[in-house]
DNA sequence: CTTATGACCTGATAGC
DNA sequence: TGCTATCAGGTCATAA
């Protein structure tokens, strides 16, 4: 579900509340989304719920006793750093929601809540997650965040220059769409954000990277970091589980041009909008416009 | 090395 | 109403 503008948007709500703010327990109530970075983990969801640890241990690991220092993003994935160099980070997979309780604040019970923070303040931060394919990286330095986990990311789609975007697909045989989800390439741009990006860049989804030439390098990344960015001044894209941390929804699927849009018009010529199946995910887009 | 493919999960919706 | 099939924001392990 949550591409960077989603989980940007997240982010920016979260971190005034949090910051500052002291963690007096961490309820896990589904230890397998914990995947603990001293088991060998380099992602939030790998080899998850494989290794035994202690409760005490795992509170630990998911930073327990520590004071939020600051929240920091790289791509889809979320970082919560405390003052004691301890990190975590988050990765909401497709379903995958964080949710702020202030205190005193009585919620309705939810389903799928496998992790509840406790602060010192009275405030809570649920992760919960329906189909689990997020997940917390957790037990990490924020040394070790930045170079064993962060560093096998792509730069940030939010500030992608057209020459880092180049050089790292310019050879791939890949069609552009499979491109732009690779998390290694450029981090952060997901099926929707993928489609639209492509369109506004006028760029046929399905074509092999090694054919672009260097003014579509420029095109493209110009447009993917205008995507995003009016994705999170709109709050991100809700389609049905994406809410803020304080459930609200937001508004740029008014903003899509293509995604879900199989069918319809374009919104620049007229034409049907196609859709296909590239990398395994459903595609749409104009086939006069995009080449 | 790169690229392709099933697998992992639940829930909403459409069609019979 | 209830059953089955299809589809969904993502990535990982394994195969080719």
């Amino acid at each position: 579900m949550p591409e960077l503008p989603e989980v940007e948007t997240i982010r920016r709500f979260l971190e005034p509340a949090l910051v500052g703010r002291r963690v007096v327990s961490v309820q896990v109530t589904r230890a397998d989304v914990v995947a603990p970075f001293e088991s060998g983990a380099l992602s939030p969801r790998q080899g998850r719920g494989s290794s035994q640890i202690r409760p005490r241990a795992l509170g630990r690991a998911l930073l327990a006793g520590g004071v939020v220092e600051r929240l920091e993003r790289r791509g889809k994935q979320l970082a919560i750093l405390a003052d004691d160099g301890r990190a975590i980070v988050v990765h909401l997979g497709m379903t995958g929601q964080l949710l702020l309780r202030r205190p005193g604040e009585r919620g309705k019970a939810l389903n799928h809540v496998h992790l509840t923070w406790r602060f010192d303040d009275g405030t809570r931060l649920l992760f919960r997650d329906a189909r689990r394919f997020g997940g917390v990286l957790a037990g990490l330095s924020q040394q070790q965040l930045h170079d064993q986990v962060w560093n096998r990311l792509g730069p940030d789609a939010l500030t992608i220059t057209a020459r880092q975007l180049r050089a790292a697909l310019t050879i791939s045989s890949r069609p552009l769409k499979a491109a732009l989800l690779d998390q290694e390439a450029l981090a952060g741009v997901g099926n929707i954000y993928a489609d639209e990006a492509a369109f506004r860049a006028r760029l046929n989804p399905a074509r092999p990277c090694r054919d672009l030439a260097g003014a579509d390098w420029t095109r493209l990344a110009a447009a993917i970091r205008t995507v995003l960015r009016d994705a999170i001044a709109a709050g991100g894209s809700t389609l049905r589980d994406y809410v803020t941390p304080s459930g609200s929804p937001g508004e740029a699927r008014r903003t899509h041009l293509v995604y879900g849009r199989g069918g319809l018009p374009c919104s620049r010529c007229g034409r049907p909008l196609e859709r296909l199946t590239i990398g395994q995910r459903t595609t749409v887009f104009c086939p006069i416009c995009q080449r």
